[in-house]
DNA sequence: TAGGCCATCTGGTCCT
DNA sequence: AGGACCAGATGGCCTA
């Protein structure tokens, strides 16, 4: 298993010594740096330099409890009472903080690999071109929201409105990438939600004010703007009588990272029961009798979502170059 | 060069 | 006491 290369191992510690702070060009390295100063720090020179620590122990506990005699006698107080580390104390302070460190990359490590994991099953995954943490979370947020209202309505939206409601609040640079996963050409976007500036939300917004997808229709009880109310040039893709729509958007020129299509398929042989559905509990709980309202449509299940997903996303990347 | 993003260090707080 | 979690500070890298 390989680290990615920020990851900084314990043994790392035994990098060179001989490295200035100026020449530090990576975190990695910064990190042993730091590391290696306060390991130096611990670990006392042998010889005159350890007796005079030694010896200053003894002058420093001495000190100490004569710190202490005079506050349990309430007697010349000077100042605040501050109790002193001897050398082999401040040794353990210093242990214990460079194992803090430790832990503390491995959980940051662990939560950078908790959203990589996120990366991977939210539109638009790309390994060349990584969308930030917290376009991420935003992301992730809108496309659960998307996908609840879908199991909410029964009804399949629009690929315009769909990034619509991927892309809320995501930054420009972000929705573009999205609007190109889904094969959505941003001047005609533009043009044809009549918006001089390149704002993706005029719907929700009037629906649900700036805050938009954040406060529910289920909440609010104002239905959203209906999804496939907006079809656009896009209609066509979703008119398709076509079993299988996957074969409608392969037609076009990439065949991106998108979601969009690998939520919908047409029933299955096997209808879905929602009831089984891992994550689909709560949503069928929240759309009652939905399912039966879906029409021709219908979600996928996990696996087959992340079947269309992963094939999806191999071939973006072997378009972008991502490997 | 400024700004965004990121990894890391660090001290504080809370919990076991 | 020690670990988990958190937020602030810091500095490096990258891009417009």
């Amino acid at each position: 298993m390989s680290l990615p290369p920020n990851v900084v191992q314990d043994n790392m510690l035994a990098l060179p010594f001989d490295k200035t702070p100026s020449t530090r060009s990576s975190s990695p390295f910064r990190t042993s740096w730091a590391a290696n100063q306060l390991v130096q720090s611990v670990k006392p020179e042998p010889g005159r330099a350890q007796e005079e620590s030694e010896r200053e122990d003894e002058e420093r506990d001495g000190e100490e409890e004569e710190d202490e005699e005079e506050q349990a006698e309430g007697l010349k107080i000077r100042g605040p009472y501050k109790k002193r580390l001897s050398q082999a104390r401040l040794d353990r302070v210093r242990l214990r903080r460079i194992e803090a460190n430790a832990r503390e990359r491995n959980r940051m490590h662990g939560l950078n690999n908790a959203l990589d994991s996120l990366r991977k099953v939210v539109p638009c995954y790309s390994k060349t071109q990584k969308l930030s943490k917290i376009e991420t979370l935003r992301l992730a947020k809108n496309y659960i929201w998307a996908l609840s209202e879908i199991l909410r309505t029964g009804k399949r939206p629009d690929l315009l409105t769909f990034v619509q409601t991927l892309c809320k609040g995501l930054s420009q640079p972000t929705t573009n990438l999205v609007a190109s996963c889904l094969q959505l050409n941003i001047r005609s976007f533009m043009s044809e939600s009549g918006e001089e500036s390149f704002s993706l939300y005029p719907a929700y917004q009037y629906h649900h004010g700036p805050e938009g997808v954040g406060s529910s229709s289920a909440d609010s009880g104002r239905p959203l703007r209906p999804f496939g109310s907006f079809c656009g040039p896009y209609k066509a893709l979703y008119d398709s009588p076509s079993p299988d729509c996957s074969s409608s958007l392969d037609a076009v020129t990439l065949s991106p990272p998108i979601n969009f299509n690998g939520i919908f398929a047409l029933k299955h042989e096997d209808s879905v029961d929602y009831r089984s559905c891992h994550y689909g509990l709560r949503y069928c709980s929240i759309g009652q009798g939905s399912s039966a309202e879906l029409g021709p449509y219908d979600v996928h299940l996990r696996d087959q979502f992340y079947q269309v997903q992963e094939k999806s996303n191999k071939s973006f990347q072997s378009h972008t170059g991502g490997d």
